[in-house]
DNA sequence: CCGCGAAGTTATATCATATTACATTCGCGT
DNA sequence: ACGCGAATGTAATATGATATAACTTCGCGG
């Protein structure tokens, strides 16, 4: 019933489950600042144990930052795979992305710890970083909802993928209001969409074609 | 002759062109290590000035990552412009594309440090680095090479924009080696390129049919 | 019940940012 | 040519973060 002793509550000196209290404070904190306002120490404080405790934990700033990133990737995932299984009269891959598009503008400091940071840069191939991402590219695939041509699929899904978070960035940095400001911000979403949506079905026929 | 000494050599004591010479040494930098490898104690030690001699010309950090960002704007722009004036039998929104997604990779850092940091996201609307990135804009809207139809080719040109920049972040997170690794990222930008030649063309088309 | 290992603590080294007070030099006006 | 103010540099210092070392506490297996 406790919020969240995963293990057990111990006592008042040991902390019970620091390192996953580390996690979602990180987490939280990351959603208001960025990635660069993480700080050990005042993690450390805010949870009541002393400064060098995190460390026990995790062996650096950077290890930490992974784990918060794994972590973010992970609730993204959860999410949008609720969100894609609801029905719905828009397309999966229209919902996808005008989801993204939002979590990357409300959440902006855990998008950019997820995307715009050089934490995935380092993720070895079979981390828990690099599957947490994976699994929400996956998610993505999925979502094109297009027959099972494996290359196209991969290859309009990173087009998507890409589009989207630059659409993320150039909103958030505000570099979508100056002359431009006509062009809102879910209209170029559905843009990209509908382009992609056109291009993929192309591509199918034209292998179509070539293949029988 | 010498190096940089925009102003005087002036003697010892004063060096004569600090501001200058902590820009282009943080632009060295950041070139190695990205946003986060500037100090500005160490760019003092190595242009043999005192500790917080910087802060004479820089109230903050982050003033120094402005400045620093706004001349990383003016040499892209300076040699794209440079790029796309020579002829070339690709069309310059090729070459622009190309070109962008390889000083994405062949200098992250300083990519980076223009399209992935909060510096931009604080510019205020006419300060030297909004000034800075609206020119290089242009660029791109004028490599488009299409009709004036203002509106449509500012939308594509965000379009394009976006996407690049996605995939210069997806290239250099290594997301793009996983199962699509066949998908060469230079492929990818003339899918990306072609594809927005395709849509504008069809929407001018379908705009001048309304209009008439 | 004892001792080992996991998880915390205190103390400390190192380093970066930033401010304050002081020193030097430039260059401009008279 | 000179002297004064503004610009630019230095030294000293406060603050706060990362990280390590050496010690303490506590649960648990033999």
């Amino acid at each position: 019933m406790s919020p969240r002793p995963a293990r057990k509550a111990l006592n008042a000196y040991h902390h019970g489950d620091l390192r996953d209290a580390l996690v979602q404070a990180a987490l939280h904190e990351v959603e208001l600042g960025g990635p660069e306002a993480i700080s050990i120490s005042a993690l450390a404080k805010k949870l009541g144990v002393s400064q060098p405790a995190p460390y026990k934990h995790f062996a650096d700033r950077e290890t930490l930052l992974t784990a918060v990133t794994a972590e973010a990737f992970r609730q993204f995932s959860a999410m949008m795979r609720a969100a894609l299984e609801k029905p719905s009269k828009q397309s999966k891959l229209s919902r996808f992305a005008q989801l993204t598009l939002d979590f990357g503008l409300r959440r902006n400091g855990i998008y950019r710890l997820m995307f715009a940071s050089r934490t995935m840069a380092c993720a070895p191939k079979g981390s828990e970083l690099h599957s947490a991402a994976m699994e929400t590219f996956e998610l993505l695939i999925e979502a094109l909802e297009a027959p099972a041509v494996e290359l196209l699929r991969e290859r309009s899904a990173l087009k998507v993928w890409a589009s989207l978070h630059g659409v993320v960035m150039l909103a958030e940095q505000g570099l979508l209001t100056g002359q431009a400001a006509h062009v809102s911000r879910e209209e170029l979403v559905e843009d990209i969409v509908e382009e992609t949506k056109l291009a993929l079905s192309v591509a199918i026929e034209k292998a179509g074609k070539a293949g029988s």
